[in-house]
DNA sequence: AGTATTTTGCAACAAAGTTGCATTCTACAG
DNA sequence: CTGTAGAATGCAACTTTGTTGCAAAATACT
């Protein structure tokens, strides 16, 4: 059986390492998106600065993205299989962040809907993040 | 004539000063939203400590408001008329980031549509950031 | 004008992010 | 399977960003 994060690194034209893969795990086992400390916190065993690093090959190759919020943290959250293999990036889901527990996640049932533009202005990309009480915390 | 940073802060019921009058004539002849930098800069006569607790008196008050980024920095922008006066804040327009110049803006005049949640998750705010190249820019 | 209260600046600190370089690891050719 | 070029890692030092306590200064109000 192969395993999935060496699948992911291999696509993305990556070299195979064992920090590289652990973080793969995280966010894979990972029901929210997350941010930089949680990721050094859940691969503490490699050093602060390859958490960087890693992160930000991931993202150059598209294999996370981040997730904009109202708070000062950066969030990041594993693409969706078709976002990865499409190359470029397309990530027109809704994000959710709880104001409660404090959690992001993917909405991916909440489609963002289209805008239009002022004239002049050319979209590359587009974030749509709602703040308010996840399901979980409600209960 | 009466200053209009003074009548800000006086229908905020906050003490007039000299570094929060700077910091609104910085926003108010500013044509984007700030990153905190960017005000430290162009107020450098007052402490940086000054302008952290000054930003952090205006959020609460409802005169400035953040927009969320996809790259790690928070902007900061006056609340228009309408939202300071309603008391709770609503705004509900869409900002631009431009991906060349690097100014974020208020496009005031492109609501964000609304949004069906999955049952379960309650809505108190919503950010959407368009991405890509602005107005200026292309020309 | 005098005084209680708020705001500011300074200093010290904590956290977050970056850079250069030597060492270690990975991929790949032979 | 082994040797090696190139990539990735860890460490140390550093910069930037954000926070806290407290004394001095400024503001609002009597």
């Amino acid at each position: 059986m192969v395993n999935q994060a060496e699948s992911i690194l291999k696509s993305s034209a990556l070299s195979i390492t064992s920090s590289r893969k652990k973080v793969i795990d995280v966010f894979l086992s990972a029901s929210t998106a997350l941010a930089h400390q949680d990721i050094e916190k859940l691969a503490d065993q490699y050093d602060r600065v390859t958490i960087y690093r890693t992160l930000q090959t991931f993202l150059e190759r598209g294999i996370i993205h981040t997730i904009p919020t109202t708070d000062n943290t950066i969030k990041y959250a594993l693409c969706s299989d078709d976002c990865i293999s499409s190359g470029h990036h397309h990530d027109n889901h809704v994000h959710f962040l709880c104001d409660q527990c404090g959690r992001t996640l993917c909405l991916d049932d909440v489609m963002i809907p289209a805008i239009t533009l002022p004239k002049g202005y050319s979209m590359k990309a587009i974030n749509m993040v709602v703040n308010g009480i996840c399901k979980l915390c409600r209960t």
